[in-house]
DNA sequence: TTTTTTCATTGACATTTGTCACTCATATTT
DNA sequence: AAATATGAGTGACAAATGTCAATGAAAAAA
């Protein structure tokens, strides 16, 4: 479990530094549609997914829900603002596959990464990756129509197409099933 | 200048770490429309936005602009993915207004960050800030209207309503200029 | 196996949002 | 002052996307 964090960074770690890592972090399995996060709780942890993935999601009014994130292998699931500020969610978080993950408390992070320095560097690391893929997300959603914003979704995550449903992919990207129905058929009957 | 990081972190800083911080600043100034990144370029510097304002964008096939962010004061104005990849960005960013800044260089502020802890923590800070302006963005594209859209806009951010021109917001929503101004004449008429 | 759920597709129609063309007002530059 | 750029508002119409209702297939549960 812990080699997924030495994998990443160049620096050597300690056999002591592993040790206080594992002693913060606990590891917990969620059943598929297991709840992490509800809706107006505090959001207590982080989540380093080892296996499965998870997804973050808002539901309005009229109870769609409404898909603001998929965390897979190797993300973190949490909602920031509510963990940071703790302030209760307006999202839910759950398990959409059977899924393994480490949890860690916000001020346990914040020791650790204070005491290991491979560590900010891999947590800085992984921010940027959520800034990058962020920036991405706000870029395609303001700029393109739902058709681009699905074959663009198609070539960078690739993976995900087999992996959630169409209607989880269809509310990530912002369109009703029903759009992303005919957008396929009628890239299917242009064979592109 | 250097007030604007001290008066963040809660922890000392001594003056020997206060003129490291400030060796590996350079303070610069643009005029209104100056670039600080063009498409194609690498972008090699963070800014730190002490006075000003700065808009992030995209240009399509057909010359349209579409903001996809805007900063102020007391934010970092980069594009992270090209900085961290050291790749062509895709993206411009202008000053829109007169701006003053602070640049550094990525390897710099790897470097400052660890020596400094108290760096660290503030860092990671506007990483976790953005990130959750970068959550809520995103949530509000994919399951608000446009008219929703600019409602929250005006709750969450309503000193960027005087300091940017309606078509920088529409865009900036996601919607032109015209829907924008249909939005504000129709809630004009509701006295609302 | 039978029974439910979940998921995908399609047609008819409504609504939202975009496009184009034109006008006016206000800054800004010459 | 005249000329030019910039920003905002509006009508007529087009295109994209959403809504509702119904169907069938496949997967999961009983």
């Amino acid at each position: 479990m812990i080699k997924y964090f030495i994998s990443y960074t160049n620096k050597s770690i300690t056999g002591a530094d592993i040790g206080l890592i594992e002693c913060f972090f606990e590891k917990k399995k969620f059943r598929r549609r297991q709840y992490f996060l509800q809706e107006g709780e505090i959001c207590k942890y982080s989540a380093f997914i080892l296996k499965g993935a998870m997804r973050l999601y808002r539901v309005d009014e009229k109870g769609e829900e409404h898909i603001v994130n998929l965390f897979v292998e190797n993300w973190w699931a949490s909602d920031r603002e509510s963990l940071m500020n703790e302030t209760p969610s307006y999202y839910f978080i759950d398990a959409w596959e059977e899924t393994e993950a480490l949890l860690i408390r916000k001020n346990d992070l914040s020791n650790l990464i204070e005491r290991i320095p491979a560590l900010t560097e891999w947590i800085r690391r992984m921010d940027a990756n959520f800034a990058i893929s962020s920036q991405r997300r706000i870029s395609a959603a303001i700029s393109l129509s739902a058709e681009e914003r699905y074959y663009d979704f198609e070539k960078v995550n690739p993976e995900f197409l087999h992996r959630f449903p169409q209607h989880i992919i269809a509310s990530y990207l912002g369109i009703n099933r029903e759009t992303l129905s005919r957008i396929r058929s009628r890239c299917l009957k242009k064979q592109c």
